[in-house]
DNA sequence: ACGACTACTGAACAAGCGTTTAGCGTATTG
DNA sequence: CAATACGCTAAACGCTTGTTCAGTAGTCGT
């Protein structure tokens, strides 16, 4: 009777909301079925309608709950990073996800998604990431822990970029390198290497090599 | 009666793959139906399944076009890249890319689709493009052009995976600096940016950081 | 005690899906 | 000149989809 996994003691309402967020990123919004949703949060379909509207009113429920979690994780870390790399191990947008989410959790899957289907969610918060990621490399330049770019907004975009690819790749990295890139013996591999090749490059420069 | 952009005087059944693959290549497999490639391609949806057997072999047929289409850009390029990198710019996937597909062209957003819905099709390609890579940097270590990687398991895939990233954020990017980045003039403020962090590095080396 | 409200369900609905079927016209083949 | 085969279509089939509807059980304020 019940196949649902009930996450501790949560309302119906979160409970679906919760199913949803995990087989939306498991499988795609448009590839899960609203029945199959229900099944996941132990309910009835009638009801998933009836908390959210629609099938569309759930997956903006579940766009903004994931928002918010994300937006989170970085407006926390506004000040904490600023004081992180002018210390320390420099931090990345990779590994700061790898620590705010437990492994299994359901959100990096999601934040994929957001940022493949071309929807509005996912632009805007690429935009806020990329505004905040271009703050933090201004300042890091002033204090001269950066050092400066040629074309500032476009080496935030490649370092921002290059951050979210190893989400985005997360699987297919596993699969190569034999380790899951977002648990703690996987990040620890990776930042030894983007530590590496951000301090010390990773090409010799060749005589007569100038961007064109 | 001809709503159908006829390319060129191609057989219905190119017509009806070209037709799929961008229509895949925007939307993604399941949110596009027979109906749609069917009135793209300028025929009855009973012939797309009459050449290609059901929509699944469609998919296929058009994961294999695009596949080959892929491969193609790199056994091409596997002599032609060892000695661009030896002699003068050293080129990335995106570069290639860009240059081997014309503005326009659904394949940068296919391989999007295929990188991100984990379907074995994108994984087989990221793994032949990832054992690429590493006889790439290996042969480049030797040559004294790039720098000994500690891990260079890991290295070759940070590398692969920030060049793939710039394709799979296309969007986003283009967004936050302007410019479409797999446009000539995208491609050399992104060449130019990244060549300077591959060289010089990004960051500046604090005391007591190591990796871990 | 009683209506009102909320959480929730089983059954059904219309619409859209991939696919099948029967048949058209036009070639190619014996 | 029949016969077979091919490219192709209109119409319909069965199924799944998101959604609606009518109704049940429990709870709350009065």
């Amino acid at each position: 009777m019940s196949s649902a996994v009930d996450e501790g003691d949560l309302t119906a309402k979160a409970n679906i909301r919760n199913a949803a967020l995990r087989l939306f990123a498991e499988r795609g919004h448009d590839a899960v079925t609203v029945r199959e949703i229900a099944a996941a949060a132990g309910v009835s379909p009638a009801l998933v309608v009836h908390h959210f509207g629609s099938k569309d009113g759930l997956r903006a429920a579940v766009d903004d709950y994931a928002g918010q979690a994300f937006d989170a994780l970085f407006s926390m870390d506004e000040h904490e990073l600023a004081e992180a790399l002018t210390g320390g191990s420099l931090g990345s947008v990779a590994e700061m996800f790898a620590r705010a989410f437990p492994h299994g959790s359901p959100l990096p899957a999601y934040l994929r998604r957001l940022l493949l289907v071309n929807d509005p969610a996912g632009a805007a918060l690429f935009g806020r990431w990329y505004a905040l990621t271009r703050r933090l490399l201004d300042s890091m330049t002033e204090l001269g822990v950066a050092r400066p770019a040629e074309d500032p907004a476009v080496r935030a975009a490649f370092l921002l970029v290059n951050d979210l690819a190893l989400v985005l790749l997360r699987n297919q990295v596993a699969a190569a390198i034999g380790v899951d890139p977002l648990t703690p013996e996987g990040i620890a591999r990776w930042a030894g290497e983007a530590t590496a090749v951000y301090t010390k490059g990773a090409f010799v420069a060749t005589p007569g090599q100038e961007s064109s």
